[in-house]
RNA sequence: GGCCAGGUAGCUCAGUUGGUAGAGCAGGGGAUUGAAAAUCCCCGUGUCGGGGGUUCGAUUCCCUCCCUGGCCA
């Protein structure tokens, strides 16, 4: 099939990363190789995958998705000051009242350019989960799309858009209770015990769930007790009440070097902020421990131990920053497995100007 | 200048009673269904500081040179 590249030279430009929709269909390591090459063949014009999406009557919605320090705060505001897009965001650490600095929180005078829907939603003594954030973003957009407006989703959080795109299983929320007492036998018994028990009233479970990993294996106990039947027996349907047709944009450097140094610039500027004086705060709020989902957070979790005098500022700085890098390599991951999102360096003056197009055809529609 | 201790993976170090070496960290890849910034899985060839000697064979023993740290002058 003849590539219409020629007819749409707008969307020509030397971009090393392809397009997602050209990788579909080969095969996983071919697709894999493709990404971040230069001079990798473009075979596909990108508005294509937009304009088939031409009879899709649902009203459109924006992915932003990329690690941290991708640059896609700054892309989102300018992307608000052009159009009637409203920003949700999609971020796990976000949603916590109070932790401000080392979750790199967009600051007050971003957030009046550009209100963020979905921060500070709760106690750092809370948890969140992917089904609260399901509720609350699918609310938020209705809201969105009611005033008139197109929802733009933006964070880094794979769990939380793919939960959203394509639906939880109907599972029982977690129950502290349920949670201590598993905790608590596995202590006595150990995690492989645990999962030993998995096989033996959930073998499908127990196969996916590796027996090092003792947060699976709680749950899927968990979920077992709770319903009185297996997980795996319960997951494989998921439903979704997203209603809403979607353009997916990757917003990630090509070059892993780059992000890792902007990602050791932005911690230092962290600690000088004062992420310590942050977490000491924290620390002493009633209720707070190290356990917690939200102090388990990439650089606060460092700054606890730090404060407790595991080890000092300089190993505190090279911690932080080798748990963001960490943090980023898997939300790459993730991203790798969204085969139809466009991959674009908001870093990048002509691929940022490329976003800015893919935006404007879709919501032209 | 003399004495001592070191120089082994990107970093910190282990080790080979002589048969060319392995941990942690870092890094890379992957999984991911109510904790997900979480929780896991997989991936280790490097002139064993340079040169020479002994030896069938040296990263290991010997000599020498270089470098680093400490002590003495």
């Amino acid at each position: 099939m003849r590539r219409r590249r020629d007819l749409c030279a707008p969307w020509m430009f030397p971009d090393p990363v392809p397009y997602a929709s050209e990788h579909r269909g080969g095969d996983k390591a071919r697709r894999r190789a493709a990404y971040f090459t230069p001079g990798a063949r473009v075979n596909c014009d990108p508005p294509s995958a937009i304009r088939n999406q031409m009879h899709d009557q649902r009203p459109p919605a924006i992915f932003l998705m990329g690690p941290t320090a991708s640059g896609k705060t700054a892309f989102a505001v300018e992307l608000v000051q052009r159009w009637p897009v409203e920003i949700v965001s999609v971020d796990s650490a976000l949603v916590y009242r109070g932790m401000d600095i080392g979750t790199a929180k967009p600051d007050a005078e971003t957030l009046r350019l550009a209100p963020h829907r979905l921060i500070d939603l709760c106690a750092p003594t809370q948890a969140y989960s992917a089904a609260d954030f399901c509720r609350d973003a699918l609310r938020a957009m209705h809201e969105i799309r009611a005033a008139g407006r197109i929802p733009l989703l933006i964070g880094g959080t794979s769990m939380y858009f793919r939960a959203l795109q394509h639906g939880l299983s109907d599972l029982p929320e977690a129950d502290p209770v349920v949670r201590n007492r598993l905790e608590a036998e596995a202590r006595k018994l150990g995690w492989l015990a645990m999962h030993e028990r998995l096989q033996a009233c959930d073998p499908l479970a127990a196969a996916r769930i590796h027996p090092n990993d003792p947060q699976r294996i709680q749950r899927a106990l968990e979920v077992i007790e709770l319903t009185g039947r297996p997980l795996s027996e319960q997951q494989g349907r998921r439903h979704s009440q997203f209603g809403f047709r979607v353009l997916k944009i990757a917003a990630c450097p090509p070059d892993r070097a780059v992000l890792h140094q902007r990602i050791e610039a932005r911690f230092a500027l962290m600690l000088q902020a004062g992420l310590c004086d942050e977490v000491r705060g924290l620390m002493a709020q009633p209720g707070m421990h190290a356990e917690l989902p939200s102090m388990r957070a990439v650089g606060y979790r460092q700054t606890w131990q730090h404060l407790q005098g595991a080890f000092d500022r300089r190993e505190l700085f090279d911690r932080g920053v080798f748990a963001t890098r960490q943090l980023a390599k898997r939300q790459i991951t993730w991203l790798r497995a969204e085969l139809d999102a466009f991959w674009r360096d908001p870093g990048d003056a002509a691929t940022r100007a490329d976003a800015l197009r893919l935006i404007s055809a879709f919501c032209a529609m």
